[in-house]
DNA sequence: AATAGTATTGCAAACGTTTTCATTAATCTT
DNA sequence: AAGATTAATGAAAACGTTTGCAATACTATT
């Protein structure tokens, strides 16, 4: 029991085991070229021997960057962010630094309690989902001068920094690739828009973009889902069960697209002859439905790495120079969409 | 300019503001009953005024915990790992705690710099994703002392405390079900099952239950198949197009049992009546597909709340007694079963 | 061989908190 | 009303690092 000291196997254990002065050690670290080598080999060893792990709560009490970034998302559990933060995650891993990971389940009160909470553990940059947040969480960032950034929605007058795509336009090549298949009496299936700015400007866009084409929807053709297979084929069987059934359904994102599929398929209907679908994403596993999904492409991965890399080049360069990086949308036809009957 | 102070907002700029001393600012957060209302009252309004925000890397310099807990998982991006981290996150949230999460996709060593990693960040705890490490990994837990955990995986043999689900019974129970509607001629895919003790012990007791009952399964009614439902629908096609044809697909996992399921349609085949299908998941849309997948369910959500209560208990407990849960399977028959032809 | 560099190291202060101990003020006791 | 508690506050040390400055030991120059 007399040498096997206890975890506290700080820094000074390490200069007296290697018999250098803690600021030596310290070097060792952070400006190795400062250091003789034979004085590096033997702190090398002390460290291996007392199994030393650098403690960056300490260092971070200098002005260092603690080296964590927090994301805050709505949800962990859906495809879509699940792929995004995974593309995130790697790329500021990249860089050395780690991810803080805090969900809010799509309400704003509590995304400012998460972003409040990875303040306290003074993340070096916070990135939140879209461009919709309390006052409270802008007030805060921009007193707490932490580095922010706005993932998955792009628009030229954002406030903050962003890397995503144009929720807008998604709506919009969505409601006009229906339009050019003669669809005139379609199907809404969206979430609900509150506090997501993703699924509001889709809907808006898509309301305008049929309007202008003279295309109006009656109330009984929207129908609300939440982000789930099972409440989407209800939503779409409802829907799809009057006696003037819609020839289209478009979706608010793809998860709700395979439960209007699903729901059409129980309805006896056949797709795309009977009735079209699309949906917006393009999510993993899209593809591979039978019929394949066709929706409104938006490249999870691409934005969350390159979210990452900006973030992490923003963090740690001292210029500071703003970026809104929009990411491109792509019409993925496959068989769930054809002419209107 | 002058009023405005840099983001140098500290406890003794508080103190200065509410006129007391640092170390009544300091109370007024950690034992508030031994600060009188009135100056409470003072200190927090000075709080609101310059914004201050609590900073938890400095607190964990005098003992203190650090808040966080570190998740390292395969990887975020699958619909199983992102019900469980969801999980985990919220339960440990509501224990204060913050989720420090990084992936290793499936390499043994990564995951070893990714423990470390959290290390440096001095997490109060790690959770690991199954029961198979690095010997590295297990010395560096050792060493530092860090409380750390298993998830997902149960066994009663395991050294680290585990919430999970016990995978060999898992693969018995889907082999059992198959053989109990009397199929003999079984083809598997699984994945690759290096570094993945969940996908092994699946398969080894799979082939363990079909060898009691007297059915081997020989090397070409064995594929191999990433976690990829366009993958696994390749590999199934290639079992499935042979001249004498397997009776039932066992899958490693629900995402490989539904891209079989698409290639089973492919291949102009009915499921069940020419072909059964089962999976071991039951994820989240495994019940919407059509038809229904069969599959044995692991409680993935559960077993993320129960994890993160457990541990957050667990580290904040000075008794730090083991636990070791193990969760419930179940056998969900829906419509891609059904008796051997 | 003396001078001027230069490379290497150590000392001590600093970072933002918490906490022990001491001090003062206020409230009881009797 | 004096002494004894108790409540509220402050001073200073401590936590594990980093870093500016000073000190020492080398190595070139001449």
């Amino acid at each position: 029991m007399a040498p096997k000291q206890k975890g506290n196997v700080d820094i000074v254990a390490v200069a007296k085991a290697a018999k250098v002065s803690p600021s030596t050690v310290s070097r060792t670290f952070n400006h190795p070229d400062l250091v003789s080598p034979a004085t590096r080999k033997k702190i090398t060893r002390a460290v291996q021997k007392l199994g030393y792990v650098r403690n960056r709560a300490a260092q971070m009490m200098h002005g260092k960057r603690s080296g964590t970034i927090g994301l805050v998302v709505p949800t962990i559990n859906h495809a879509i962010f699940a792929e995004v933060i995974q593309a995130f995650s790697d790329a500021i891993d990249q860089a050395g630094f780690t991810l803080l990971l805090a969900s809010h389940g799509y309400d704003l009160d509590r995304e400012y309690e998460m972003v409040r909470k990875l303040m306290e553990h003074r993340v070096d940059g916070v990135a939140l989902i879209g461009l919709e947040h309390s006052a409270a969480t802008s007030r805060l960032i921009a007193q707490q001068e932490t580095p922010a950034m706005a993932i998955w929605n792009y628009a030229e007058e954002s406030e903050l920094p962003c890397v995503g795509a144009d929720n807008r336009l998604a709506g919009r090549m969505a409601a006009e690739h229906l339009l050019e298949l003669g669809h005139r009496d379609i199907g809404l299936i969206f979430p609900d828009t509150r506090g997501n700015d993703r699924a509001q400007y889709r809907l808006s866009s898509v309301l305008e973009a049929l309007q202008e084409s003279g295309v109006s929807v009656p109330e009984d053709r929207m129908s609300e889902a939440p982000y789930s297979v099972a409440q989407a084929k209800q939503a779409a069987i409802r829907l799809l069960s009057g006696s003037a059934k819609p020839t289209a359904l478009l979706c608010g994102n793809d998860v709700i697209a395979q439960g209007a599929l699903y729901g059409a398929q129980k309805c006896g209907l056949r797709v795309p002859e009977d009735v079209s679908i699309i949906g917006i994403g393009d999510f993993k596993g899209s593809a591979d439905i039978e019929p394949g999904l066709t929706t409104i492409r938006i490249p999870a991965e691409t934005i969350g790495s390159l979210a990452g890399q900006r973030f992490t080049d923003y963090i740690t360069s001292d210029t500071r120079e703003q970026f809104r990086l929009r990411c491109g949308l792509e019409r993925v036809v496959r068989g769930t969409t054809g002419p209107a009957a």
